[in-house]
DNA sequence: TGTACTAGCCTGTATATACAACTTGATGAG
DNA sequence: CTCATCAAGTTGTATATACAGGCTAGTACA
């Protein structure tokens, strides 16, 4: 790897890192084709691979006649497949609430340590609370975040702006992990969910990164009756665009 | 939309045309820039922008010096999200074997035809297979596949090829929607699955598209105990590579 | 004051050209 | 026969140039 990286490479990598450091924040302007053609001495062919193949990469939007401008978190959140429960909920036409169980400072012990790749011991902030849906548990939210990462997070309200939301805004999620399971909660978990014993659970384990290391861990219970993921996949390049042909399934019997 | 579209998308749009039709197979050569730059009279830089971007979408393979290849249906599958159980088995060491329970024609009824796009009382395949993942049993895979798709499906020996690997084979899948859900099997599943009364199931219902129609069907019932979804996301355009930082993640306490 | 227009910037596309690096097959020397 | 060399084709990158079309601010005009 000692090779030189190509010339688009390196604007392309210039202007991740800007964006990554918070010096240009979403919404800002990226310096034009010919602007880069001034100050980074490339033809403006190269300059215009480079904002090209950010925008197909969704770090920045082009707009003709006015300029490039740096993606919204939230345009770009799919890429990290970051869902925000209340957006969702809300998307459906749902009212979103939620109560914070637990705010506070924790040593990070076991998995939690391992999964943000500190010491054991190490001071983390750890929130607990519980998403509804027009007033039905649909999930709790167990979450780890490293305290250098969101410093202010013990005086935030997380009942007015989820985690999810806040941390997104804090920096961008650039990378992410998850785990989904099918298992029976424990009582604590049944209680807070409102579901009996015979209910099982979705879990969803997730670590984020942002700036190269993981910066969130979190563990989501939803009731097994009243949750389901969805995804749909479709190839790039292919401008099908046939969402509307998509048939809501039924519960099943089985 | 009366636009005309750009030449460089003219030339993706006809290669990816002569994919799916099955005119170009996989590792078939696609012509070369020079010979698009003749045969379509195009400049040589928009040839390279076409297949430039139909390798970075996972159409093709390029190598300098030998060509470009049309690429595997298999290395482009992780588009479309379409596991094959027997691959992820054998990538952990294990051995993968399965058993066919059913293999026949079936009238679609209620949801499978509704899935499927075809009126009640079409003639479908029906596919029902125990997957075991070193004799223990990992998946039960309940596949619809529409007639017309498939035709040679019965004669098809589904303990040595997996129907997901035939189905690939047969054309390119192009779009997928999937459901996840956490769910209490019935008898039949439990028995088939081995396991006890009191262990949920992850359920993936799966529909898969091919020419801009729904072509297969599954419902897959995983034991909870036994199998997880893992997913890993980063965003395109960073040459991370942090895949080796991955934590094995324990068993949940809760 | 208000409106129409235009100059200037921006992105989007297309072409011609050039050189580097890689692969393959043919050619020729030993 | 074997090995080295070379030519031709391929991708990868970079530049200079050109024109079309969108957007905006400022200017000129009524």
């Amino acid at each position: 790897m000692i090779a030189v990286k190509p010339r688009y490479q390196q604007l392309k990598d210039l202007i991740i890192e800007r964006i990554s450091r918070g010096e240009l924040l979403p919404s800002d302007r990226v310096p034009s084709e010919n602007e880069l053609v001034e100050s980074e001495k490339v033809s403006r062919m190269t300059a215009n691979r480079a904002l090209r193949e950010l925008n197909n990469e969704g770090y920045v939007e082009r707009v003709a006649g006015r300029g490039t401008f740096v993606a919204d978190y939230r345009s770009r959140s799919h890429l990290v497949e970051v869902h925000n429960i209340a957006d969702e909920i809300e998307r459906r036409g749902h009212t979103h609430s939620s109560q914070v169980v637990r705010q506070s400072r924790q040593r990070a012990r076991g998995e939690v340590a391992k999964a943000l790749h500190v010491e054991q011991g190490t001071e983390v902030f750890h929130l607990l609370l519980v998403h509804y849906e027009n007033g039905t548990p649909i999930q709790i939210e167990d979450r780890h975040v490293l305290t250098s990462f969101a410093p202010a997070c013990l005086a935030q309200d997380f009942e007015a702006v989820t985690p999810s939301a806040y941390l997104t805004g804090v920096a961008p999620l650039q990378e992410a992990e998850q785990v989904v399971r099918a298992s029976m909660p424990n009582a604590a978990v049944r209680q807070r969910l409102q579901i009996d014993a015979s209910e099982p659970c979705l879990v969803i384990i997730r670590r984020t990164w942002s700036g190269g290391r993981p910066v969130t861990f979190a563990r989501l219970h939803h009731p097994g009756s009243r949750y389901e993921l969805t995804g749909h996949y479709t190839p790039p390049g292919t401008s099908r665009a046939a969402s509307g042909d998509v048939v809501r399934l039924e519960k099943l019997s089985q």
